[in-house]
DNA sequence: TAAAATCCCGATAGCGTTCACAGTTTTACC
DNA sequence: GGTAAAACTGTGAACGCTATCGGGATTTTA
């Protein structure tokens, strides 16, 4: 019965003496290496595919001290921004050739930041994406340390790292546009609501959000300024708060399209109208904000390409470190730009 | 150079030689083994911290001839369901040990199931997860066929497999329900925005509206049906296209509540109030799907609590596996329910 | 006190590959 | 025809760990 379930699986040796040819014969045909005859290479590879025979990639791996694999640190795939990031460094990653091992960090639990780290240097990834855009500083450094020793990091949506690239889309520039695009309406009492303050990518959004009423000498006070968590109803609850602290508020701009959405949601329920009363301005432009009510004029950036990007410059690094050559890591910042709809 | 940036790993073999002991005595320390006396352990521990040892993961697998890790076959994490699933499958696999080895299958590519089938034998996966909903019958069985042998599968939003685990959300079922409640609000003429049929879940969603309409009575024709692809701008064109070839229409029953967005968007350019003049229920309750205008009337099911049994299952069966037992697979269906608020 | 059990620990042999090197055969050229 | 180079193939030793077995030291049992 058990052995029905697991029939010893085909392996190199196998395969070598079937075809009458030494194991590492069999290994050169696999790997595609030239030095070997058409016709011993076609008779080796007719017993392969009779056999059905798949190379082991562990022992492979373990062999060639090289195992093919990236870590991806993410915090989730739930929200637009870390799935669009994650669809584009695993369709990078395929293409390249790379396997993935995803680790999602939960930040309710202090250790997990250790148990993703012995798990990524346990499995020897070659090269690592931090995709988890919190800002401890502590906690990061430790991580640094230890696993930069072992492979390449490059890190997205996060501030400088010496030693290491980051690619970053440039919130702050978005957040400014957004901003700017609220006052040339003639909005002039321009309130925020933020994303979490422990990510780089909410306080460059707020800073953007500064820069804008700054240059245009329009006051930026801490009553303008609500947190919320991305989430919809955290929007909803932000604008309530918002105009209790400041009541002569006339537009919003939201750090995300979420936000936004319980945005439109609160100012319905008070009466306001949408961009009559009051201007909103999302960020993402996640496919379903063109169809909010009234369509959401909003922040795009594109994620999807940044993923894909991170991939591409770990490669990079991986190759040169592996040819012996000094590998410079390379920064690189992608700017975002306005859908204007109707909200503003 | 080369070497500031790959000083040489520490292995078991330092560990042991430091401590004064056996490669053996260090593993059974590193695997919490017993018979080993609580003195040379603490010696060996000691020593396993002083020189930061990990174990190495792949070397581990192939010695011990177990992975630690599970395939999961996927679509991606872009939509509502497929990235609920993702989070439960993410965070049972880690709760119980096991790590992940994530396939994203591009139904554009017609040879990547291939691609995703050598990669998970290649990587001795010890389980499948199955969470790619299509069904084109033809295909699934030769993976079946390949993988099986292997390891063990577990199907998620699926129809019917023989000898392996299916685990479901009664689509169906909560199709009626939402169909049922529109029929209860006293809307006869009833149409349906679907999801891709190639897609299980989507046949029997369209199943379950057909069940409401049939049991009250009512006609369910084609000119009723349109078919989307998920997204809200298929939503929208759905409503369209709909009350186009269906006049009398005077309720939807959208199939998820993306598609839902853009038929309340829709709607609203038709000039059609909801839920006066058209009533619209949806189908997933995306946490966004409270904040619309109206407040979406829905059908909520436990995807990530889905996702977590299907580790579960898994986790059980190949436990089974390893202690030599039979493993009888045990498929689950999980009840979903309506949630009411304003869009009927 | 001898026999048996228990507790520790180490030596050896893999796991399924690839790598470095060595060997053998064929081809090229004068 | 001889020699050097190329083309092809095989051998043995890793890679870093665990499984298995066996053996010595210590304790228990009769």
């Amino acid at each position: 019965m058990a052995n029905v379930n697991h029939p010893r699986r085909v392996t190199i040796r196998e395969v070598a003496a079937q075809a009458g040819v030494s194991v590492q014969t069999v290994s050169r045909v696999v790997n595609g290496h030239p030095d070997v005859s058409e016709e011993t290479r076609a008779r080796v590879q007719e017993v392969i595919t009779r056999l059905r025979y798949r190379p082991n990639g562990i022992a492979r791996s373990l062999a060639a001290q090289s195992s093919q694999m990236l870590g991806v640190v993410a915090s989730g795939f739930q929200l637009f921004g870390p799935a669009q990031l994650l669809t584009g460094i695993e369709q990078q990653a395929t293409e390249l050739g790379w396997h993935l091992m995803l680790q999602i960090v939960d930040p309710a639990k202090p250790n997990d930041y250790d148990r993703v780290t012995a798990n990524l240097i346990s499995q020897n990834v070659e090269g690592v994406i931090w995709a988890y855009p919190e800002l401890t500083g502590e906690r990061e450094r430790a991580f640094h340390q230890q696993i930069q020793p072992h492979a390449p990091i490059v890190f997205l949506s996060m501030g400088p790292q010496p030693g290491s690239a980051v690619l970053n889309v440039d919130n702050r520039y978005g957040a400014r546009l957004a901003t700017e695009h609220l006052i040339a309406r003639g909005y002039r009492h321009i309130g925020i609501i933020t994303g979490p303050m422990a990510l780089w990518s909410a306080q460059q959004r707020k800073l953007g959000w500064q820069d804008a009423l700054a240059s245009a000498k329009l006051p930026h006070r801490s009553r303008q300024v609500v947190e919320g968590d991305w989430s919809a109803a955290s929007g909803d609850a932000g604008l309530m708060k918002l105009v209790a602290q400041f009541p002569q508020l006339d537009a919003v701009f939201a750090s995300n399209d979420q936000m936004a959405l319980g945005v439109l949601k609160a100012a319905d329920r008070l009466g306001r109208r949408v961009p009559g009363d009051l201007g909103v301005v999302g960020f993402d432009d996640i496919p379903e904000s063109a169809f909010f009510k009234p369509a959401l004029t909003t922040v795009h950036h594109e994620l999807m390409e940044l993923g894909r990007l991170a991939v591409r410059e770990l490669h990079r690094v991986i190759q040169a470190k592996r040819e012996g050559k000094p590998a410079t890591a390379t920064s690189l910042v992608l700017q975002p730009w306005l859908v204007v709809r109707e909200s503003a």
